[in-house]
DNA sequence: ACTCATCCTTGAACACGTTCAAAATTCGAT
DNA sequence: ATCGAATTTTGAACGTGTTCAAGGATGAGT
């Protein structure tokens, strides 16, 4: 049983993300975690260097289940208008359970220093699962997406779904029914616009767009 | 001298807001700037009810320097890209002071119940002159931006503003140099995706999208 | 000058996240 | 079985934001 150790890590991010989830992350303190886990607070620093790193558990497990949902939803979805609802509302359905959560979970990843950061270095394999989803909706689709667009596309996607998340968050209507809006809203907005690739005025636009996302990006 | 209380509350402000650019936001703990202000810990508290009250002071007064500087840059200008740059830059350079403090700024303002979130009850004021600020930049542009447009846009350039000084917090470039560069390409690319409004199929989208930004925002 | 209600100011105290030296436990090697 | 090093666990202690009962200052009405 080499697994002593990690049954005592286990346990503390089971009773972490339990009491996340029901009492919220204020009242969720590393003394009550550690309490509730039989203990001591020490301990519980022991496997996770502060409380932002029980938020990363929590990160990387929603992350984990979103992969595993969405490839699910999109299974037999051709147009992208529907794959990308898929991978959307999928996105939320994991996220539901923490609502409530959401505003100190994104108070927290905003920080450049957070292990949470969604941009930064710790959570380098979490970006790189959920970029593979978004990538698996553009690449799945067809009609095929215009082939110029399909290399960076993903990205911004996985852009736009940071924003839906932060959309969702502060959504405070039941069930975060306007966020379902929006996404429903969205999506064949979204596909209906690339369509438009093919109108010579627009596709210069869209050219001109992608520069400057690449010059940017790559700090020319 | 009925002043004599407004002068403590404007030393601690002075103080604080000093010590947030000087050394940051995790540095400057309510007993340095107390201390710094020669006042009682305690006495700071009855005036600033948070530390994040302090934040907001900070929030109001960038604000505000944005108003004067932006109409002032936005003098003589007439057409949309170079307005929207002028008032971009201008945001941009009020915020330069700050930039090491901007993620713990955006950290407390992401919180919905931070008095600094910019979607917040508290911050109607401060939101209104930011959104006063994209009204004017759309509104004095000639040629003229399309009328069925001219409504939404304003609010929705706001919200494009809260993205780029999202880029600003994460922009490590020196000077940040990144985001100036992400504002010269966007400006001209927004004004001229904007002119598109006028090819028919073009058309169709553009209403679509103020439809849904219309429908989800009051919630329908 | 005196009163008293209101406004200011104080500093000790609380709970929090986090650290760390020390103690307890585990486990492979003998 | 015994030793010793590595791993795991403990709880007191630190500095933080914040609260609050207590006291001090101020000023209008007499």
């Amino acid at each position: 049983m080499a697994a002593k150790s990690e049954q005592t890590r286990q346990l503390v991010a089971n009773v972490a993300l339990k009491m996340f989830r029901e009492i919220g992350f204020e009242k969720t303190t590393m003394r009550a975690i550690a309490q509730e886990a039989g203990v001591s607070v020490g301990n519980a620093y022991y496997y996770f260097a502060s409380k932002d790193e029980l938020v990363q558990e929590l990160y990387i497990q929603v992350q984990d289940e979103h992969a595993t949902m969405a490839a699910q939803a999109l299974e037999g979805v051709q147009d992208l208008a529907g794959r990308l609802k898929a991978v959307l509302h999928s996105g939320i359905d994991v996220m539901a359970p923490y609502h409530q959560f959401g505003s100190d979970f994104i108070a927290t990843a905003i920080r450049p220093t957070s292990p949470v950061n969604p941009f930064g270095e710790a959570s380098t394999a979490a970006r790189e699962a959920s970029l593979a989803i978004f990538r698996s909706a553009v690449e799945g689709s067809s009609p095929a997406v215009a082939k110029k667009l399909r290399g960076d596309l993903p990205e911004l996607l996985w852009l736009a779904y940071m924003g839906v998340a932060l959309f969702w968050v502060y959504d405070r209507s039941e069930g975060q029914r306007r966020t379902r809006k929006l996404i429903d809203g969205a999506a064949p907005l979204v596909a209906r616009g690339l369509s438009l690739a093919k109108i010579p005025g627009v596709s210069k636009v869209f050219d001109d767009v992608l520069g400057l996302v690449r010059r940017v990006k790559e700090d020319s």
